[in-house]
DNA sequence: CATGTTTGCCAACGGCTGTTGGCAACGGTT
DNA sequence: AACCGTTGCCAACAGCCGTTGGCAAACATG
């Protein structure tokens, strides 16, 4: 409790509590929630495994905590409508390109009930969110948004996931130069008859 | 061995491989490799565990002959240059709409190796030939197949495994006519600069 | 100094897993 | 009838899993 500081005051335990979570992340990336197993985080953050559960309570809160993730999508209504895509593509490989968090999720989304249910939460709610703010109909926005999100996680699916050769092999410059315009056509093109 | 007969006489025990192999096939889609346990299996297919093993080797064994998996690709050759995108999606939908084969390999790709490495056999090989039967460039075929995969993955992904709302709600007619563009420009369409 | 809290490790638990070996019933062949 | 391969179940093994409780050292506070 220590009610007189401002509950500001580093522990000392914040350090343990930090390497836990990086190697979670680490661990959970490359080989999705069943197959990271409590006991080999923990010797990753050189600990003993009943530390993770007294900090975390659980594996799941432990994942709950690791996978937190935040798309940190920029302000589109200060793009250039014609940009659009290229933007979104170029920022989404960005984004996990240097942060395994979201391949993390994306491995246990497939497995875990509750890394799914996240995977649906972010993606309705901050994807969903950034198109509306450049309006048009708003009942085309959440089909718009499913539309964004079925391109960019077939990217991160086959180049970081399945690793398909032509997906892994290409620079991230290319990538973007031929999936920008289909992020654009669902963001901004006239619906289908 | 009963070497008389030409070995095509059907054996008691098929009907028991069959059971088990559609078991597994509904347990490896719905749990993924390493939650669909072997107990579960020989449960649903009302046989004894240890019949699993016998017939199929190991659990590995079993997931190797529930996962044989072809696209069934039409001849594209015999299809509109113009409509090929269309015919594509259209294609997919139906074939794992019917099949839950692929969920199974999907799920189970992102966690286990051995699947991982047979989704990129089946896209390198199947697709990757169907890409090149209408030629053009073909330093671009792996590619422009890595591009579709992408798109068509996602759409799996997104429909069957995260179940996003909008994807899942939107109807395959409508799903065709928003995607077949894309794959439409992956295949055919001139490089980017 | 004494006291209470925090941080950590050790040892163990119950449960579930893939896998194995042995044994009974069935089926066809001679 | 005797024989032998096939089909199936039962019981168990060894190993790993998440999780728990207790105990020692480190630390902070009076």
């Amino acid at each position: 409790m220590t009610p007189s500081a401002q509950s500001t005051q580093p522990r000392r335990s914040d350090a343990t509590r930090a390497a836990i979570l990086q190697a979670a992340r680490e661990r959970f990336a490359a080989d999705g929630y069943e197959r990271a197993t409590i006991r080999a985080i923990a010797a990753d953050a050189q600990i003993d495994p009943s530390m993770v559960m007294r900090y975390y309570g659980s594996k799941e809160g432990l994942f709950a905590a690791a996978a937190e993730f935040d798309l940190r999508l920029p302000d589109l209504t200060s793009v250039p409508p014609a940009r659009l895509g290229e933007v979104l593509v170029r920022h989404f490989l960005a984004r996990w390109e240097g942060d395994e968090t979201l391949v993390a999720l994306l491995r246990a989304a497939s497995t875990n009930p509750g890394a799914a249910e996240r995977m649906r939460g972010i993606f309705a709610d901050q994807l969903t969110a950034a198109v509306a703010t450049f309006g048009s109909d708003p009942a085309l926005t959440a089909r718009r948004a499913g539309l964004v999100a079925s391109q960019i996680l077939g990217l991160a699916f086959t180049r970081y996931i399945v690793r398909l050769p032509p997906m892994v092999d290409t620079t991230p410059e290319e990538l973007v130069a031929w999936i920008a315009p289909t992020l654009q056509r669902y963001l901004t093109g006239t619906p289908p008859s």
